[in-house]
DNA sequence: GTGAAAGCGCTAACAA
DNA sequence: TTGTTAGCGCTTTCAC
């Protein structure tokens, strides 16, 4: 079979024991039967087994990285790829390995962080959503398990490591930026209703409004599903209004893209018949026609942050519970213009 | 502690190999033990050790993915996250759970991938990218760790499991296209030189012009590096040649929306005054305005299959080398117009 | 500074 | 059909 670290303690003539502490490079060994077991791995080819490891030490050194119900979507919004870069950039650093859920539907994605954690395949797990009432979030809660979640949790957000964007301050920013330009009819477009981060930039939008003297408009506020093509009805009742929007904040540039189209199909152009601001600044923002105004929410840094902070809670089973706020920056583009 | 298969063992007054059994379904327990073992893992909340059970059977139920040199830089693009649904996919149904590399340069990444799979983390790996003389595809080779590889190995591609597109007809079937639309002058947007999947379809492209009676230009062929706005200077050059393309293959969605972009810039309009094809069809071939005309390649299956073969050759290392061909279809859109 | 030995939780050969 | 037992390859007390 395999060269076992018994092959190497063999060769260097020490015992089996040494060679771990070797491996580990603990100080109470002497340079000297360092380098002479080293030199026994090299000649083996030794490599250390780390299922073995895992086991004897009851640790895996690998973190869990929980996609919302269905991966198999998830994946196709750019967010996700975003803030899987800035984890594996902090897991890389840390020496921990990636594992990822593959689960389809809650329920199964579930059982399978459940059996991730129980199985002791990972040592804690991040959660790339935030949703009301998650019953995995309370699984992980009772069990005291270690994980992080991006985004405000739900509830006992308290209680919970979180990394997220002020999304209040966002929407409020993003709306006087608009109404900085003139603009007084503002729509919001937002896209999954259940989502926190939607309702906190509403919030937001609307603090805007009142603090600039303007009323709130419920019909102002369109909720558009991202990544489907057929419900725009809403949107298209926006632009029907008797007083329709001049400008547009949307909740995230997939969706602008939508958007965009939209109102090129409207005959609408942007910025000259009306301005339109986005979220995230992905590559869609820079890449879009006309380029997007986005409000960079740094999701690299939301993910390497989710990371680093699991991985000392791991190490740390006392680390405090922490709430950590990303900043955000508004990038001007050319989808904004003077109304 | 943790409850262990001693203590469901115990609970059911049977020994723990007959839990073992029970665990695995083994057909030579009976109904009556079965039904008292489980339930006495219910009443204890068992789950299994899945450390425990690598490290006594061997096998990890776990996969690879191998991502090309900078995990970080790779997934800014939306081919893998494409893949990696498909990958996840295939793998969600064989119960398999999926691990990443994080490493950022090629060396890393070697070391990372020879400890997964020395380590014991991984039955078998997928390498998301195919390069002219891979370190790492050597060791395995040499090795003989089940691996599969996405798109053409370089040297000795009878002896690895692949999955891949006709690059080759793709290319020639593109350029025909575009030339049965009357275009005479069609120029040729590759990715990254090095990469085999350009190199085949430029063989397409040529053979295309060929059997139309059409001289090849080398001037008409240009590498654009993806994800980046520096290097523009060749595709200038291509339009400031005396008789510049009436027509371009863009070698990637992305690609295409940066060519997007700079046509814009020289107020070239597509399709009117320039039509263009690119590949993939991600979604943005159907964002970016106008609507892309796209060969779709089907990513996700290529994840798909490659996964599934992989699993079949780790449960069974007799399983012969297979190649796989994914089949592509070209998505008319709004890019590409009578010349 | 190093060794001996127990044990992490499970599987699988061999017995019965 | 089920039990006994010896590992899987490592870490970690406890000795010395």
């Amino acid at each position: 079979m395999n060269v076992t670290i018994k092959d190497v303690a063999k060769r260097a003539n020490v015992a089996p024991s040494t060679v771990s502490r070797v491996i580990a490079d603990s100080p109470r060994i002497s340079e000297k039967t360092k380098r002479k077991v080293r030199e026994a791995m090299k000649e083996l080819g030794y490599h250390p087994n780390f299922i073995a490891r895992s086991l004897a030490s009851q640790t895996a050194q690998v973190i869990g990285i929980v996609m919302p119900s269905s991966a198999e979507q998830a994946l196709q919004h750019p967010f996700f790829p975003e803030v899987i870069r800035g984890i594996s950039k902090a897991a890389h650093e840390k020496k921990f390995a990636l594992q990822m859920s593959t689960g389809e539907k809650e329920e199964e994605i579930y059982e399978e962080v459940v059996e991730m954690l129980q199985g002791r395949r990972v040592d804690g797990v991040i959660l790339l959503y935030s949703r009301v009432n998650d019953k995995l979030m309370k699984y992980l809660l009772r069990h005291d398990f270690p994980f992080v979640v991006i985004g405000k949790p739900h509830q006992r957000a308290e209680q919970i490591t979180h990394v997220d964007n002020d999304n209040y301050r966002i929407g409020k920013e993003t709306t006087q930026y608009l109404l900085g330009l003139g603009h007084e009819r503002v729509a919001f477009i937002g896209g999954n209703e259940t989502y926190l981060v939607t309702a906190d930039r509403l919030l937001g939008y609307k603090e805007a409004l009142e603090e600039a003297g303007l009323i709130y408009r419920p019909e102002y506020v369109v909720y558009e599903e991202f990544l489907q093509k057929a419900n725009q009805e809403e949107m298209k009742k926006l632009f029907s209004l008797d007083e329709p929007p001049t400008a547009l904040v949307v909740v995230d540039d997939l969706l602008a893209l939508d958007v965009l189209k939209l109102l090129d199909e409207l005959n609408l152009r942007v910025p000259d018949d009306i301005s339109l601001v986005s979220f995230n600044n992905t590559l869609l923002a820079d890449m879009a026609r006309p380029p997007l105004t986005s409000v960079d929410i740094h999701i690299f840094q939301l993910g390497y942050e989710a990371a680093k902070n699991l991985i000392e809670k791991v190490a740390n089973p006392n680390e405090p519970v922490k709430r950590i706020i990303i900043p955000h920056k508004l990038v001007k583009r050319f989808s904004c213009d003077y109304v």
